[in-house]
DNA sequence: TTCGCACCATCCGTTTCAGACGGTCTAGGA
DNA sequence: TCCTAGACCGTCTGAAACGGATGGTGCGAA
């Protein structure tokens, strides 16, 4: 059993099967997709390499069924769900970390021009707009069955932080309109 | 001149040099701390091997000054400046990212006691509040300068989306000491 | 003058990442 | 029945990101 350091993604595997009950690896890749992995994403690869890992740890159990294809069904050991309620109930250390290019962009805006700005500023209304469509529907298809359900609650952090952005880009969108040209042909879209 | 793929983190390296002017790598290093590294962090380590390779680019132009310490200055060339606006100018796809264990922790919350939510959650209001200060911090003593600055303008998306997560926190602190009433801490769910 | 420490630059082993690749099953048309 | 297209499933690989270790340099204090 080796002394490999867990690391966040580690739990991201061990929560999900424990929430979920006995997975395959491609189970999990699915269940992230619209799930957690709104707010923590990482390369599907991760979801073959890392039960094998936890599993080498004691932390998940095995069962290898053989359908044909090759594929295992992965479990939590007393071990695992007693690594993961650790986990949860230690102090979280790392800030909230938000990584946007267009808000990168923003920031070097002075280089560029600005009718790209405000070409920007107007798509990333509509991406969150979509983002936050795309939330609502969850929480509603979700909501019916249990409205105080944890996944739904962080959901609900998620859709916070898009209205933030959505309002800042909007108002950048109001303000960069009267700047620029209170005259000029304005864009019909 | 090699035909590697630039990264963002690339580009960020290309624009803090195009807005400072020539910079050695500890330069930017500062640079980063208190600015773009709120919103787009990376190993210090790659402000020394990233200009390398731009400069291989035909990117970024190196001038080596000996004062004892073997020290580079980097300009951007106009090839690198024309990389950048391009960059600037073209359609950001990538969606805004968010990364925060207390989100996640949040997410699998139905496995730990209440007792631990509650304490994450208002151990989250603190951080948040105290970034927040941070940036308001910042703000006041840059916005002096140019209140309009482009620098300015995104810092002020991150303090949205602090102040939503503040909000966020603090109203389910709220509803967690309610639901538990005077009592015990309960599983909540 | 020497020491000690902050400053600066680089190197290195590990982990993460994206996505290409290859094998396996299923449906349905000939 | 056989064939094939295309979805499904798992693995591999090369590059980038990571972060801590290492080592050199200059400056102020003793």
């Amino acid at each position: 059993m080796s002394t490999e350091r867990l690391t966040t993604t580690s739990y991201v595997v061990l929560g999900l099967i424990a929430l979920r009950g006995p997975s395959t690896s491609y189970d999990l890749k699915r269940a992230v997709g619209h799930s957690v992995g709104y707010f923590w994403s990482f390369p599907h690869a991760q979801l073959y390499s890392e039960p094998r890992r936890l599993s080498e740890m004691g932390l998940l159990e095995v069962a290898t069924e053989l359908d044909g294809r090759r594929r295992q069904t992965f479990s939590v050991t007393d071990q695992g769900s007693q690594a993961l309620r650790r986990w949860l109930a230690e102090p979280v250390t790392e800030p909230m970390q938000v990584r946007d290019v267009a808000e990168l962009k923003l920031f070097f805006s002075e280089l560029s021009s600005g009718k790209d700005v405000l070409t920007m500023a107007k798509e990333q209304v509509r991406q969150h707009s979509d983002r936050i469509r795309v939330y609502e529907d969850m929480e509603e298809r979700y909501g019916a069955v249990d409205r105080l359900a944890p996944r739904l609650v962080s959901l609900r952090l998620g859709l916070r932080l898009e209205h933030a952005a959505l309002d800042f880009w909007t108002e950048l969108v109001g303000e960069l309109s009267n700047a620029s040209g209170s005259g000029q042909a304005r864009d019909a879209s």
